[in-house]
RNA sequence: GGCGCUAUCGUCUAACGGUUAGGACGGAGCCCUCUCAAGGCUCAAAUAGGGGUUCGAUUCCCCUUAGCGCUACCA
């Protein structure tokens, strides 16, 4: 039985790299009809905000991909702790009484690896008690192996055999002197608590993966299988951050946009991942049956956004792709709640809309796209551009419109045919070439020089307004 | 500094020792056409550098370089 998962921290809003490990864990639990198992990391509590958490529900939700168990790990600390002090009394932990360095550069860039304070793992146990009995403050440590040769090895699903010295692995906290878990301690425990089968996440945990299989150990868990994904990173090759990139790392900046969630889960996947055939442009079936950890990459995929604009256009293009060819069925409603969102609303019923939706989309590459560039397919006020207006302005063009305006109304017919069959036959008449009238009617009726068939436009405005609109230019 | 991971067109990627190094986005051009898209076709564009191994390296090994990650009582 698989059971993945998800493990934010709510410090944030939903980073786009956090999103795509989703998705990934999502669908590989899919195909394997596993279990999906959503974790809020949340032992950090200077950090966390409810509002972080919200947002992260946001983005999951807009990505409408379903979790099957939900947990919190400040709702388990008794869990972590448990672990902390049966490694402890095991001896495979030990107290640290030292304070905390209050400046982690200080530590990092100090010379040579720090491993552990040698005093305080060779304090004996009475002595250990006794102080932590005094109240004086501790951090839980774990007691890594300090034989010379030892190592620790796993192999990644992705990323292949890993090795390490326990030489090179200091001695990490597994407890703060607060009582709080730290993350490992936490995401093993719940992970052995929860059975996870496999332990997919970002590369950056792949070092720390030696410490995690150290935990594991200590607890006498069975392993579960580790797979690493290569990470997102920013054109310039820098981590993405908010505080550098802006909103292009935020999942709610893509759904603000306009994009369609498939089109945007599509988009991530291709990131880091390829089916190897070629194929880009997937609906989400199609991505669950192709996806699979060989096609992951080791390397980190850059998000291809500039300053002027914030979207990779990639992602842009697989929408419009996705807006074309998606079900009309399933776009409508979509379309419908950005129009609302926008105070408009579609005239006509369901089919109609759905016949306008059709017809427009396939110029369209965002959802925001229809309240824009498709405002007169949902409005009487829409704003004539000036091209648009040149083309009113053809010598004759307005009393053409008027007139093409009575003939049909003056039938009862009000089709494509119908209405191109009036049109040619009145630009015939005058003398005029068609396109002229063709595209002015376009303009009339759209306020645009650009669109789809003037003859579906047309129909897709419907009669009356068809008729107002002409006679109104 | 230590340890680890990575390296194919601008970007995403394919090629599990033998290909004119393929596809896609983006760019340029052509066709189609009532406009604009879409669609079709064409072009430009890559194996980081140096050593090996091999009849033959994008592919395997080593070194260099570069990038990234971990090195917190953050996750």
């Amino acid at each position: 039985m698989v059971r993945a998962r998800f493990a934010p921290s709510p410090t944030g809003y939903l980073h786009i790299g956090s999103a795509r490990t989703f998705i990934f864990n999502w669908l590989y639990v899919r195909k394997r009809q596993g279990t999906m198992v959503l974790r809020i990391d949340d032992t950090d509590v200077d950090r966390n905000t409810e509002a972080s958490l919200q947002s992260i529900y946001d983005g999951l939700n807009w990505l409408a991909l379903k979790w099957d168990e939900l947990y919190r790990q400040s709702e388990r600390l008794e869990l972590h702790r448990q672990l902390a002090f049966r490694l402890l009394e095991n001896g495979l932990a030990y107290r640290d009484f030292t304070p905390a360095i209050a400046d982690p550069e200080e530590k990092a860039h100090g010379d040579g690896p720090w491993l552990c304070h040698p005093e305080m793992r060779a304090l004996s146990k009475e002595e250990s008690d006794r102080r932590a009995a005094a109240g004086e403050p501790f951090v839980i440590r774990y007691r890594v192996c300090r034989e010379p040769a030892y190592e620790v090895n796993f192999t990644d699903e992705v990323y292949g055999p890993q090795t390490k010295l326990t030489a090179d692995i200091e001695d990490f906290a597994l407890l703060r002197s607060n009582g709080m878990p730290t993350y490992h301690l936490a995401s093993c425990a719940d992970d052995i608590d929860l059975k996870i089968s496999h332990v997919i996440r970002g590369q950056d945990h792949l070092s720390n993966t030696f410490k995690h299989i150290l935990i594991f150990q200590g607890a006498q868990a069975p392993l579960p299988r580790f797979a690493h994904l290569p990470l997102l990173i920013a054109p310039d090759g820098s981590k993405l951050s908010k505080r550098k990139h802006g909103p292009v790392v935020s999942v709610t900046t893509y759904r603000d946009y306009g994009f369609l969630p498939i089109a945007y889960i599509n988009f991530l996947c291709l990131l880091g991942w390829s089916p190897k055939d070629n194929r880009e442009h997937m609906t989400l079936y199609e991505l669950m049956n192709a996806f699979s950890l060989e096609g992951v990459h080791r390397s980190n995929a850059v998000v291809n956004f500039s300053e002027t604009d914030p979207i990779d256009p990639k992602a842009l293009w697989l929408n419009s792709q996705h807006l074309r060819t998606m079900p009309v069925n399933a776009l409508a409603p979509l379309v419908k709640k950005t129009l609302e969102e926008h105070g408009l609303a579609p005239y006509g019923d369901e089919a109609f809309f759905e016949h306008v939706v059709d017809t427009i989309r396939t110029r369209f590459s965002t959802l925001l796209d229809f309240a824009s560039k498709g405002r007169a397919y949902f409005s009487d006020d829409y704003p004539i551009e000036p091209q648009a207006l040149e083309k009113l302005n053809a010598p004759g063009a307005r009393e053409l419109l008027h007139e093409l305006a009575d003939r049909i109304a003056s039938r009862a017919e009000f089709t494509e045919a119908s209405v191109e069959a009036d049109l040619r036959k009145l630009a015939e008449e005058r003398g005029v070439k068609a396109g002229v009238l063709i595209n002015a009617s376009r303009a009339a009726l759209t306020g645009q020089p650009v669109g789809p068939s003037a003859f579906a436009v047309f129909v897709c405005i419907g009669r009356e307004r068809v008729i107002e609109r002409l006679r109104k230019v």
